[in-house]
Parts: C-alpha cells; sequence; structure tokens
DNA sequence: CGAGTTTCTCATCTGGATATGAGTATCTCG
DNA sequence: CGAGATACTCATATCCAGATGAGAAACTCG
C-alpha cells in the first residue's frame, strides 16, 4: 500500500511537524524514534530535503527542520516522492493504453476508484495527521454487507 | 499501490467475469490477454482457484471459471490474496502499537486515511468494473487548492 | 488403455527495494 | 585554525516480488 521507505517519510515529518519551531532534529534521533535504520533514514530525509519539504544544517546543533507549515504538506506530497506508480500501461481490459476518445468499458470506473484511493492522501496535511483531523470526505461508511476482509 | 500480482489477478477475473457463461479460459489465453508470463499467471490463477474465487479443470476443453457471481466478488477480496500489509507495528507516533484504550492522537486520522483507501476496494465488484459502474460514495472531489500531484 | 491437453508444482534466476558500513564534506565553537 | 559534531555519499550486501524452465499430475477422448 505505501513503501515502507515512504511510511518512515511520513513518520519523520510528523516528528518534525510536532517540534515545529523547536530546535533541529538529528537524523539519528529521528531514525530510532521511526524505527528506521539510520543511514537508510538519513538518506531519505537527505531526499526530502531536496525536494525542499525540509531543511537541513550539518554541524553541531545541525539537523533538520520543516522548510513549510505542515498545514501545506499533503500526504501526498512526502509519499509520491518514493512510491512510484509503475502500473500497468495496458487497460484493464484490451492489450494496451486506452484511447481517451473510445474508452473500454471498465475505463471511468477503474480511475475512479483509482482516484478515491488517492484523495485521502491529497486532502490530508501532515497537520491534519498531527492534530487527529480528519477530512469528513475522505471517511464514508462502506455497507457492511460488502465488507468481506 | 497494488502489486503487479493482484493486477493480474484482477484482470484475468475481468476477463473470467466477461465469458461469465462461456467455456472456460486457458491460463495461457488469460496470460496472454492480460499481458503476464504464462508460468506466472498460471501460479496466480492456481492461487485465485484455491481461494475459492475460480474453478479449475484440466486436461482438454479445461481452464478456468468464476465459481460466484461477478456481482459478489470485490476487488477487495482478489487484491487481499496477494497483497499482504505488512506495515510498520509502531503506531504513528510513538514506538509501538497503540494502546487501543489510549491512542496517540494522530491515531484515528491515520486509521480513517487506510480506512479511506480500502474503501474503493470493498465496495467495487468485479461486476461493477466490468460494466463501467461506480460506486457514487467512492468518488468525492479533491479540492484543486490540495491538487499538489 | 494410450496419447494429447492442460493444470499444478518446484527449483532457480533476476532486479529492485531495503539495509549496512565506511568514508567524505561542511558546519560550530573554543 | 583545530577538533568535534553532524549531514552527505558511495559501494556493497540482503531480501523478496516477479519471472522462468522443466517436469509431474490429472483430465478427456478416441
Amino acid at each position: 500500500m505505501v513503501s515502507l521507505t515512504a511510511d518512515y517519510a511520513l513518520r519523520a515529518m510528523l516528528l518534525l511537524a510536532r517540534d515545529e519551531t523547536d530546535r533541529a532534529l538529528r537524523a539519528d534521533e529521528i531514525a530510532d524514534a521511526t524505527g528506521a535504520p539510520r543511514n537508510y533514514m538519513a538518506k531519505v530525509l537527505n531526499a526530502v530535503a531536496k525536494a525542499g519539504l525540509i531543511n537541513s544544517t550539518r554541524g553541531p546543533a545541525g539537523g533538520f527542520t520543516l522548510a513549510i507549515p505542515s498545514t501545506e504538506i499533503t500526504l501526498g506530497r512526502v509519499i509520491d516522492l518514493f512510491d512510484t506508480v509503475p502500473g500497468n500501461p495496458r487497460c484493464m481490459l484490451g492489450s494496451g493504453p486506452c484511447d481517451p476518445a473510445r474508452p473500454c468499458r471498465s475505463h471511468d470506473a477503474w480511475q475512479a476508484v483509482t482516484a478515491a484511493r488517492r484523495s485521502p492522501f491529497l486532502s490530508t496535511t501532515i497537520a491534519d495527521l498531527l492534530n487527529g483531523r480528519v477530512d469528513p470526505l475522505a471517511v464514508h461508511p462502506v455497507p457492511e454487507s460488502l465488507n468481506v476482509a
């Protein structure tokens, strides 16, 4: 669902958002707190920093801080840095990508499912998650009869 | 998002549902039509058959057919056969699983996001997908301002 | 029964995600 | 400026989903 790497990144962002006004957090602090290997977390944080979501400073008292307010960082923005969607180029029916002009009959439905799954990542920010705030649009009940899990 | 293996399985189910009343489809037919490697698709179909969603018969004129109506097969039911959710045992904040009695403050929000992403898989059946029918609950617009993709 | 067809099974290969270790660059501060 | 602290980088190891190949088991039909 979400790669372990993206999961690490999300957790790191939550930690940084919690200390949004406070001192910088070191990579190894973040790694230990999130349960990620230290060197691996360093690489993850580096990638997030390159994307401009966090700042990094070296040397004593260095570490990482948010570069933009946590209210402006959607989950999707973090996750997309790591989870590329390779996907199957061919349409759900048929042997190639759907011609947009003549979509196969399951095309729109599949698109809707995909969009619906992406939606919570776009409508939820790090700040939302930290404060336990949930986008009401993202919560729609599932008929019990269909819950076969 | 969805593993390639689960994607193969979904496509196979769509094919079988399209010929729901017709003859059995051979593994290699299904493989070719879906773009999956033949031997690999055989393994996938075998797993779906073991789960009871499809029937398999060997020998001439053998192949696979749906074991239950496509209206009763949700996407989640197929996908769950392959996409296990290992996930990080620890809560999004904190160093272990959340105590249900005293959840961390992002616990409910994260649960909601997860549930919202799972919902389309539970509320959509193979038949829905095949006929381009979309659960209206699964389609909620995303504010343009949040669409940072 | 025998031959052909098809599913089923297993052992192995491969590539990418994950992880590790060691070393390099850059900063602060005395 | 020197030393310590920290981020950064790279080479390599590990693990697993995905893919492959070859063969065994089971069925149909003449």
